[in-house]
DNA sequence: GTCTATAGCTTGATAGAC
DNA sequence: GTCTATCAAGCTATAGAC
């Protein structure tokens, strides 16, 4: 048996999924090995470094995730107000309208080492600039940029922790209903 | 000795603060154990439900904090925006600035059973409820208001997670500023 | 009301066969 | 690359002495 029995790809799903809904400390490797269809000692083979790495890894395609599907569509082609629509159609879908809670938040609750909230905080840097660049492409200064792009994280954040405390989607779908004119200003 | 080691507030406390710090599957019983000076078996014997009462115990205190300091404040004498300053005030002091976070996040991640749930979800209610209703005492109509308290309770949320997350406090405290125009309006 | 001691289970992690 | 078997350590929870 030299061939795997999940892709990488779709184990690295999976582990999203296990991380997303339980925590870091929440998923153990009974979850995780449950939810996955694979033995304690595979996922070990793949994960050398075990739980940690497996909850970086998760991270790191969460990363990218964010980068072609938040910074892409932001710094394409075409109004500043529809690139953003198109981030909030993707945030929609990947959060299941709120129903799915942020990565980033349930990784950083518990005792989380040094290099995951490293990680946190670096993906939520990088989405916080491209909404500011955005944000200055359509035309405000750069402090007000800032702002703006802060404000915007904040509610997207925001919403999800509401709408999943309170079991009622629309907080994040109005959030997101609200971005381009939170990011670009009412008038344009 | 009949004479408990520690008060039952001076215990409430320390146990919200590891709850608050590491969450509900984090907190674990030797972690309690330390904060509070007291041996597994005391702890049993003022929460006989072991870990889930006690974690039912920090909620109902939180929801008692909730009433007295934020429905208090907001339902007393003054004009409205000087309530909601009062509420600020306490939120600025209770999150130390945005760097402790919300009871009601770190004890929603994981798998927490139906009574933490519901919990919480009263919690937020309660809590949007209130600021609801000064949001109509302002002059808003009830549509209106109960955006706007929505909304600010978003805000509130979203700004810890992302003080938390960058390390930052500024999206907090400017989230705390904001609140009294956001909830009443611009020109009152 | 607190303690020591301990039960019994689950955890994260490893060794070695296939 | 996956498996079974296993480890020590940690966990929640309990019993019984003081």
């Amino acid at each position: 048996m030299t061939q795997p029995k999940i892709s990488e790809d779709q184990l690295l799903e999976k582990l999203t999924e296990v991380f997303q809904e339980h925590g870091y400390e929440g998923a153990s490797l009974s979850l995780i090995s449950d939810a996955t269809g694979l033995g304690r000692a595979s996922l070990y083979h793949r994960y050398p470094g075990g739980k940690t790495d497996m909850a970086l890894a998760v991270l790191d395609r969460a990363e990218q995730w964010l980068e072609s599907h938040v910074l892409g569509p932001l710094s394409g082609p075409g109004r500043p107000k529809d690139r953003i629509r198109a981030m909030s159609r993707r945030l929609r879908e990947f959060y299941d309208s709120g129903r799915r809670s942020c990565l980033l938040h349930t990784l950083a609750v518990g005792s989380p080492g040094d290099r995951i909230r490293e990680h946190i905080e670096t993906s939520l840097r990088a989405w916080q600039a491209a909404m500011q660049e955005i944000a200055r492409q359509a035309g405000h200064s750069r402090s007000e940029a800032q702002r703006r792009a802060s404000e915007a994280l904040v509610r997207i954040q925001g919403s999800l922790v509401v709408s999943r405390g309170l079991g009622d989607n629309k907080p994040f779908t109005r959030a997101l209903r609200e971005l381009p004119d939170l990011l670009v200003g009412d008038g344009r």
